[in-house]
Formats: C-alpha cells, sequence, structure tokens
DNA sequence: GTGCCTACTTACCAATGGATAGTAACTCTT
DNA sequence: AAGAGTTACTATCCATTGGTAAGTAGGCAC
C-alpha cells in the first residue's frame, strides 16, 4: 500500500492531465468547431454570401436530421457565430446569417473544404494502395 | 394514389439529394478531416516537428481512448495523411509521423486551432449574454 | 373543417465512443 | 524459473449521441 506501482502512477498522471485539458476553454472550442455538421453549416452560409432560412439549410445540407441542424444551429447562435432572426408573418420565418465572428471563421473552413477538394484523388489513391496490400496479408 | 402530394416530393428530392451527397468523396472527406480526435492528433505531429510514439500521442492528448487513437491512427494512415513505422525492438515500438500530405493538412488545421485560441474571448461573451437572456425568459 | 405551411420537438432505437481490462511477446528481476 | 514490467494494442461493456419518423403550433386556403 505504501508504494506506488508504476500503473498508480500512470494513472495518477492522467486524472491530472484530464483535468486540465477539461478546463481549458480552447481546446472546448476546437472540439466544437471541429464538427462535420458545424463545417457544413457554416460553409453553407458563406457559400450563399447572406442569411438563410431553416429549410433552405436542411436542403442544401442534405443528410442532416432536424433534429441535428436545430441542436447545431442554436449551439453556433450561443457561441456568437450566427445570428437567428425571427419574423413573425404568416407562417412563421426563421433566418439564420453568420456573425463577423462567424464570417471570420467560414474563412478557414472553406480553405479546409478547399483543401478536401483539391487533394481528394490522392487521398483515394493512398486507400486503394493501403486496401490493396492489407488484402495481400 | 395517382397525385403526388407535396410531403412525397420532398421525401423523393430528399432521396434523390441524399444519395448525390452520399457519392460525394469530397463530402465523406471533409467529414472525416472535421473530426475533433483528428484535428488533435494531426497538430501533435505537427507541433512535435518529427514522428511521435503511439503512447506520446496518448499522453499529450489527454482524454482520448486508446480505441479511439488506434482507430484515427488507422484511418489517417488509411487515407495517406500519417505513416506507421514498426519497429520490432525489445518491446514493440511504434512511430506515427506526417507524410507530406499531412503536414501540408497540418498548416491548415492549426489555423482552426490558432482561431480558438484568438478568439475563445468573443465566444465566452457570446455564450455568457445568450445564457443570460436566456434565463430571462 | 381538413389540409398545408414552416420550424421545430419528442420518442424511440441503432450506432458511436469512453472506461476498463485483457493480450502478445519478450526482458528483467528475484 | 515465476512474476512483474514494457509497448501497443484488442475486447468488452455501457452511457451518450445521432438518425428516423411522427407529432405540434398557429394561421391561412379551399
Amino acid at each position: 500500500m505504501a508504494t506506488t506501482t508504476a500503473a498508480q502512477r500512470r494513472q495518477q498522471a492522467r486524472i491530472e492531465y484530464d483535468a486540465f485539458i477539461k478546463s481549458c476553454p480552447t481546446n472546448q472550442l476546437l472540439d466544437r468547431i471541429s464538427d462535420k455538421w458545424v463545417s457544413l453549416i457554416v460553409s453553407a452560409l458563406a457559400d450563399a454570401g447572406g442569411p438563410m432560412r431553416y429549410s433552405d439549410l436542411g436542403r442544401k445540407i442534405a443528410g442532416v436530421s432536424p433534429k441535428m441542424l436545430t441542436q447545431t444551429l442554436r449551439s453556433l447562435e450561443r457561441d456568437g457565430i450566427l445570428s437567428r432572426t425571427v419574423t413573425p408573418s404568416v407562417p412563421v420565418r426563421v433566418d439564420y446569417e453568420l456573425t463577423p465572428l462567424g464570417t471570420n471563421l467560414s474563412c478557414l473552413l472553406t480553405a479546409v473544404k478547399d483543401w478536401a477538394e483539391h487533394h481528394i484523388e490522392e487521398v483515394v489513391e493512398a486507400r486503394e494502395r493501403y486496401d490493396a496490400s492489407s488484402e495481400a496479408s
């Protein structure tokens, strides 16, 4: 009991490091913006160059469920990346638009999207090579 | 039966669009690199400036489970973003290193990380404003 | 009234991801 | 020679997340 094993020491170090990381807001923010739906929503709004309605986003980002769309939009609104404007017209109308902060972020995410477009062929080739050598085992 | 309702037409449009999106490799790649653990692994390797071992990565990226670490490393290796080198020494030793393609990508992901570091205060303020106005309802 | 419109919310269920323990293969200690 | 320790994983279980489909509000057209 008095001696600490290597396993115990490792465990201890891990807990302390964990706590440090979890209290670091930068890492939390990085996690948030490294999200699949966040990239797609922000780049959709950047492409549009102006406000988009809920259903416009749902149509442009095919594959997103209404639940996920609402959830992600709310979290982006909370983070000040986009603004939500409700117009109480005949059927209610909701517009989403990037804030200056969101526009700033969209430049980076667009760069990532462009990277994907430019390097997709290299990645596909790498996958084929990897799969071919795995099957040869 | 002969008439198609608006709901049916919407459903149909959605399925067609879905199929289109799912067969678009660029979107698949964007999804892959918009992952939390991918960002952290690639930026860890970029920071190191050289190869890192499995356990080094596990320690630097505190909070990652061995399962997720292995899974993400394998998929990045398959995509040609990093290389995996096994040295069959006394205890086996595995080194991971960014390929030129991975180094290229790391520039973008580092830019995103820096953005998070520079704008975290604005985001925190936006959250406080949002939470304060929500509670006042 | 019945149905339709938008923008959601809710309920349910399958899949993803995290915590923890175990494995292989070999070496070093006792 | 038995047991502990090393690295780099697998395997298992379980909580959380995310997708699907259906329901809701509130007003207008038919």
